[in-house]
This record gives C-alpha cells, sequence and structure tokens, in this order.
DNA sequence: CCGTTTCTGGAAAATTCATTCTATTTCGAA
DNA sequence: TTCGAAATAGAATGAATTTTCCAGAAACGG
C-alpha cells in the first residue's frame, strides 16, 4: 500500500494550487520552494512570461520551473502556467463562489438557468470597469450635461435601454427625447435636431439600418453623437463624438442587458452631476 | 525625402495602439480590418492565445496576424501581442484601485459615479440567487410555456423590462402581445385576454395605478398573474399565480434595473426550454 | 481591356521554447 | 568521514510557434 500518493490530480483553479503550495512550501528543497515563492508573489508573471524569464528572475535554471510544475503533479510547466492565465482572464469578485452553483454548464430545470444568467450577467457587469475608458464616459456626460435637448434612439434590442435612459434623464429634468419610431416617425421626431443637441444612439450587432441612417442625420446636422454600442467598429461608433462600449457576455443566441443598464443609469446620473456642478 | 513614413514608430502602450487601429481601420485591405476588429473585440484573446488560435477565432490565416503587426509597425506578432499583454497585467492594480474608491461614497467625477453603478448592479445581480425562489421561478415559466397567449405590462420604469420581454420572447417564438399603452389603447389591447393566457406584470413601487387596474381586469377574466415586483407586498403580488420577487440595490432615489433584466432573460429562456421539453 | 500594384493563402523555414537527460553537487544519516 | 539518496545545473533534444517567402488572386489605374 503506497500511501504517499500525495495527489488525486494537480489543482485546476488558482484557488486550490495557492492552497496547495502554500501547505507544501515548508518541506520543499531550496530551489523549488524559491521558485514557489516567486510564483505566489507574482503571479501575473507566472501567467505571461516564459520559462526562460521566469527562470531569470527567480535566479533559478528553466529545467527547476518544470521541475516544480512536475512535483505539484502537472504533466510539465505549460500546464501549470494555464491555471494562472485563467486565473488572469477571470479574476473578479466572488467569481469562484457563483462557478461553483454554474460549474454544471448542462441542465434545463428553470433554477439552473437561472444560475447561469446570473453568473452572466454578473460578468457582463464587472466587465463594464474594463472595457469603458474613463474619458469616454466623461465626455458623454459632458455632452449630455451641456445639451440644449437630449435625442435617444434605439431600437429593437436596444429599445428597453433607449426608453431606460428617457424615463431617468425625464425625472432627471432633462430635456429628453425618446426616438420610439411609434407610427414610423423617428425622422419626424428627430426633424429639428441641431447643432446644440446631443443623441444617444445604443445598437448592438446586427445593427438595425435605419437607426445608423438616422445617426448620420443627426451628425450631418451638427448634433454631437454619444455611442453605446458592443463593438468600437459599429456603424455608429464612426460618427460619434464620445463611446461608450459595452461587452455583454452572450448565452447562446440571447445577450444580457445587464451592464448596458447599469452603464446607463451611471451616465445619466453623472450627467446631472456635471450640469449641477457646472 | 521620404514623407511616406508613416510612424515614428509602433504604439507602446494599449491606450495608444487602440487610437491607431481605430484610426487606421477605415484604410486596412479587408483581411487587415477583420484581424483589427477582432483585436480590439477579443483583448484578452490578443494578449494570451497563440498566432494560430487567433488566427482560426478570426478566421483568418496565421501569417496575416503578422501583417496586421508589421503594418503597426512592429516587429512581428509578438512584439505586438507584448503590448495586449501588458495592458492585461495593469489591469489589477486598477482593479483594486477602484474597488477602493468604491467604498469612498462621496465624490461626484463621472469616473467614480460609473464605480458605484457597477457596485451595486453587481450587487443586485448576485442577490437575485436568494431573493428568488426556485419553486416560484419555475411556475413562472410553466405558466409561460403553457399559455395561449403571453400579454406583458410594464409602466414607467417597469417598461424597459417589459418591452425587452416582448422582444426576447418573441424572438423565441412565444405568441407575445406588449401592452405598451400606445394611446393610452392598454385597455383595448388586452381586451380579448382570457382563462388559457398569461399576463406578465412587471411594477414597482410606486406602483402605477393603471397597472394594477388591468392586472385586476386580467385575473378577473381568468388569466393567469405572473408578478414581477420588488415587494411580495405589492399589490401585484395579491392576484399573482407565480411571484418573482426582485430587490434593487437602490442608489439615492434612483434604482438600476440589471437584475431584474437578467431576470427577464432567464425567464424567457427557461419558459422556452420548459415549452420545448414538454 | 490590359498592365501594374497590392493583397491573400498556404506551405516551408527559422526561431523560440519547454522538456528531458545526465553528470555533478548537496545533504543527511551512520 | 563515507555512503547513498535526493536535488541541481546546464547542455541537448524535440516540439510548438512565429516568421518568411512566393505564387496566385484581387483591386486599381490608364
Amino acid at each position: 500500500m503506497d500511501d504517499s500518493q500525495p495527489d488525486a490530480g494537480p489543482p485546476r483553479d488558482f484557488e486550490a494550487l495557492r492552497n496547495r503550495i502554500l501547505e507544501r512550501h515548508g518541506a520543499m528543497p531550496k530551489r523549488l520552494a524559491q521558485v514557489a515563492r516567486h510564483a505566489l508573489d507574482h503571479p501575473d508573471r507566472m501567467a505571461l512570461s516564459t520559462v526562460a524569464e521566469l527562470a531569470e528572475a527567480a535566479s533559478v535554471q528553466p529545467s527547476t520551473l518544470v521541475r516544480f510544475a512536475q512535483s505539484l503533479g502537472y504533466s510539465g510547466f505549460s500546464e501549470l502556467q494555464s491555471v494562472f492565465r485563467a486565473q488572469l482572464r477571470d479574476r473578479w469578485p466572488d467569481y469562484r463562489e457563483r462557478l461553483a452553483r454554474v460549474k454544471d454548464e448542462s441542465g434545463t430545470e428553470p433554477a439552473r438557468i437561472l444560475d447561469r444568467f446570473i453568473d452572466t450577467a454578473a460578468r457582463s457587469v464587472a466587465d463594464l470597469g474594463r472595457t469603458i475608458v474613463p474619458g469616454e464616459f466623461d465626455a458623454a456626460a459632458t455632452l449630455l450635461a451641456r445639451a440644449a435637448h437630449v435625442y435617444i434612439l434605439g431600437q429593437r434590442r436596444a429599445f428597453p435601454v433607449a426608453s431606460y435612459l428617457a424615463y431617468a434623464l425625464g425625472k432627471l429634468d432633462f430635456p429628453a427625447i425618446l426616438l420610439d419610431n411609434v407610427g414610423s416617425m423617428a425622422d419626424v421626431q428627430a426633424g429639428r435636431i441641431g447643432p446644440a443637441d446631443t443623441l444617444i444612439a445604443i445598437s448592438f450587432n446586427p445593427y438595425t439600418p435605419s437607426t445608423i441612417d438616422l445617426v448620420r442625420f443627426a451628425a450631418q446636422r451638427g448634433a454631437a453623437i454619444v455611442a453605446i454600442t458592443d463593438s468600437v467598429f459599429s456603424p455608429v461608433s464612426a460618427e460619434a463624438r464620445a463611446r461608450l462600449e459595452v461587452v455583454e457576455a452572450d448565452h447562446g443566441a440571447f445577450r444580457s442587458l445587464s451592464a448596458t443598464m447599469a452603464l446607463a443609469m451611471a451616465l445619466a446620473i453623472a450627467s446631472a452631476e456635471v450640469r449641477d456642478a457646472g
């Protein structure tokens, strides 16, 4: 009987890996301990650097990195590194806790579907902080604050966001005009847009052609465009004075709108603050 | 005399790189534009994947990635990738700083307002898992799946949710009818509601009286009511066959809708699953 | 419509990289 | 001090990845 079998298998996520390293650190040979320490002190380098670079940084031979990985049960350094990389990709608050519940990606029971959507929504929201460029958000808020009228355009999937913005901006006492296209009269509704005005255009792939047309029309009349899209290359972005990019984690063919709603709300409040401050 | 020299040098930080790509995108040949787009839409992958993987993901030859990098002034793909990697590394301190700022409830600079909304939205979404009773969610999905017609009602702040549900359910091939009250004709729109139908009513405090009236009308005609509200004591809840309670963390007078949107999306998909299973 | 330039796909070549192997060193126990 | 086991360094190997190259296709200008 071989009770020395140390691992059922190597840790597959960062948390477990970290714990195992901490556990073993005391009993490790000198060089391996040195590597262990370096690994936990600079996890981002572990994720991105090559064996040679890490060896240099930790004052160790390249082969030591490989031995280290193998002593933890991995087949080689590359396998160990993938754990660090996954961690770099996915880190956001409470990720583990939620992941544990969603782990099983299959299952069509309603409760499980809800869990999965909670997970993707949380992901999208957390990503907002990364994808929004602070300067652009600032610029957008200022454009709204200074506008004589704020026109709001968003169709199909983007319409809920547009209607929410219209509600929030209206409540905040902005001169907000929702281009809802009732009776196909969006062009009439926007007929008097001009250089003193700002148009918020919300559009996601696939981009509704009439949205793009209306944006071009507004730009031509000198209005400032604030774009909320899922890609900086969207046709709407091209005309925009400020670009806000939202990447919703998608879920099959369906994308949630949670992050976009959070952004919309924040934009409304921020604009009011800018207006009232100046 | 060579004024065609396009760059003093390739961008060394992500911000500059991003701007240069945006600048040039319009004038790029087809395949390079394709890569450009993929690069800015998936910066994480650009940082972590190999040329072959990225080529596959962008539907392009590996050599195109290299040509893309060179067209921006880099010596090859590896040099370009290092910029993406640096960006990925530096994101972490950023995030930490962000969290620290969120704690500080004051501050009216736009960027800080955005941080706070991201935080509250994330909390609301996470709370969904706790406030939704699985059995009720199940029941709601089943009621939608079995309905002859699905009527959707939500006004004012709840309207964005209602319109989103109408969009999603419609896409999923449900017989969805949005009671948008255009021309104050909600009662006419709902005139033929009956026992085989389900009405999704979305309502938050302060409850819009006409919503409550319409819910009572529908209940009287025998329709099943699914309520999405912020309190089980809401007047709409009283009539409901299934109750979904969403508590959005509020932020001053304004409540985000992020969690409610996630719930709406999940409900739509879950209903489709229930329908297609049985 | 033709000639020229630019762009693209694909495969071959070159480079970088992780891993393995072996001789040597270190460490601990007797 | 000596022996044996474990650990290490460094070069050699082989695999993976990037880069180059060129023939052919597409776009462009006359």
